[in-house]
DNA sequence: TTTCTCGTTTGACACAGGTCAAAATTCTTC
DNA sequence: GAAGAATTTTGACCTGTGTCAAACGAGAAA
């Protein structure tokens, strides 16, 4: 499971150096973690973290995404987040982990043990500052997200979600030559998994990739394969466009004076 | 605005003192932030914080309860989050504040100018790890919201929200004697509000209050005046336990080895 | 190739919750 | 107190999304 890796040469030729964790931490810091950390393939599907387990895990995600779920105990389940390549998984300072974390695809992550990586939290400063900085984005998503499940429409939260993954998953093995704004990926969920995400059923999911597809917002190349033509359509149909200034109709409150 | 207190003495006296960010702070992290602090009363309905304003501002709740909120610019809006006494308003280290805060009821703030905040931040690590503290128990909350609003029936959500506020309001000039189990409070919130909190509209919030008071869950004294029979039944009809273990329906991943 | 399985789509129908409108209650102001 | 405004409740009806079931691929195995 541990692959051996040149401990010497791993930092420098990671492909997540810079938009990870470890971006911006000093020589000594990225040192200490470098001489933790432990390689760690996972397969499609497989456990990553169990909701309520004892310790938390902490690791770094190279490459593949993870999902982190809740589950109600009749079965109802939601997807709370989604992990790429850059991101950190695991919570620090909590003795029970209140997530279920699998990997959605094949996942390779950069693992560091759990005493370990806390006793480097509590040496260096600028770690912890880091992850408190990382913390504040996911944060941010976390809330933006609240917005769309409480108040977006079935169409405008696939649409939302496909502009997600066209922001976040690369690219890769494109055979066609990308025009400007043209947006080519492959899904990284199932299509029961994307309704996990939206609050919403299969069925409605698969309905509204349907209609997005027959006004051509998108076109499937094949159930996990999509290309967006033009980005902008999508962010229109995702309803993407949080007001700068709340609108008359829905503020009433007195600005204050101060 | 600005209400000038006793320097000496406000920290000391302090209600909230021993809960909130201040809390586990050294001596000269608290006589800092004594330093720069000011006191601030802001009538029910005034807006605290602008959606995207330019810089945040950071304040300990005192007493009474702040709302924030996020809108679509057509208007549609939601609750993201309540702060109760105690608990601490302001996005550190962020340019511009991504949500809008007004005060639900009239409201006691200690307020930190951003500068003077931001500054001793860093300098004190163990104020920023209060913080990041305070920070990771609100993405808790956050991503527990998210399960409510994607997988939950109006019923569960409005039971829910009640309890919530059940665990957070204090039961003030509360006439009869309490028995047991028994909870009253007054609702910080109105029925718009509410529903804004719960992604439902202001009816179905309002029939859904009146179902629970015909089931026996709840009792309305008037339409802001709640009391709480059985904290325990309430309890199960915001269907408020999530599964420790992630039942077999729901879930198809294989055990990680490691 | 055929067959099987799994994931996805499509269709028919039901119902929870939304929408619109009016009545009831509470709060505010005079 | 009365009058008016605002909030909440209630009712009637409608629609978006859920539910159930069947059909349709796309891979995998034989």
């Amino acid at each position: 499971m541990f692959l051996s890796i040149d401990q010497a040469s791993r930092c420098t030729t990671c492909a997540i150096r810079h938009r990870s964790i470890c971006d911006a931490l000093s020589a000594t810091e990225i040192l200490s973690l470098n001489r933790i950390a432990r390689s760690r393939v996972v397969p499609a599907g497989q456990m990553i973290l169990g909701e309520g387990q004892a310790r938390s895990v902490f690791a770094n995600i190279v490459s593949g995404v993870v999902k982190l779920t809740k589950t109600l105990d009749d079965g109802r389940q939601h997807i709370i987040g989604l992990l790429f390549a850059s991101d950190f998984l695991g919570r620090a300072y909590r003795a029970e982990n209140p997530y279920f974390a699998e990997a959605a695809t094949d996942v390779e992550l950069c693992v560091f043990p759990t005493a370990g990586f806390e006793r480097l939290l509590a040496e260096h400063p600028g770690l912890e500052h880091r992850l408190f900085q990382y913390t504040l984005t996911e944060l941010d998503a976390c809330q933006e997200w609240m917005l769309l499940l409480a108040r977006k429409k079935a169409e405008e939260r696939v649409a939302s979600f496909l502009l997600m993954i066209a922001k976040r998953v690369p690219n890769m093995e494109c055979s066609r030559v990308e025009r400007r704004d043209e947006v080519h990926f492959v899904l990284p969920l199932s299509r029961a998994e994307i309704s996990d995400c939206l609050g919403l059923t299969i069925e409605t999911v698969s309905r509204q990739i349907t209609r997005l597809k027959t006004r051509g917002v998108i076109e499937l190349v094949n159930y996990r394969e999509i290309l967006i033509p033009d980005l902008a359509r999508l962010q229109e149909a995702a309803y993407d466009a949080p007001a700068k200034v709340p609108s008359p109709k829905a503020r009433r409150s007195v600005p204050a004076e101060d």
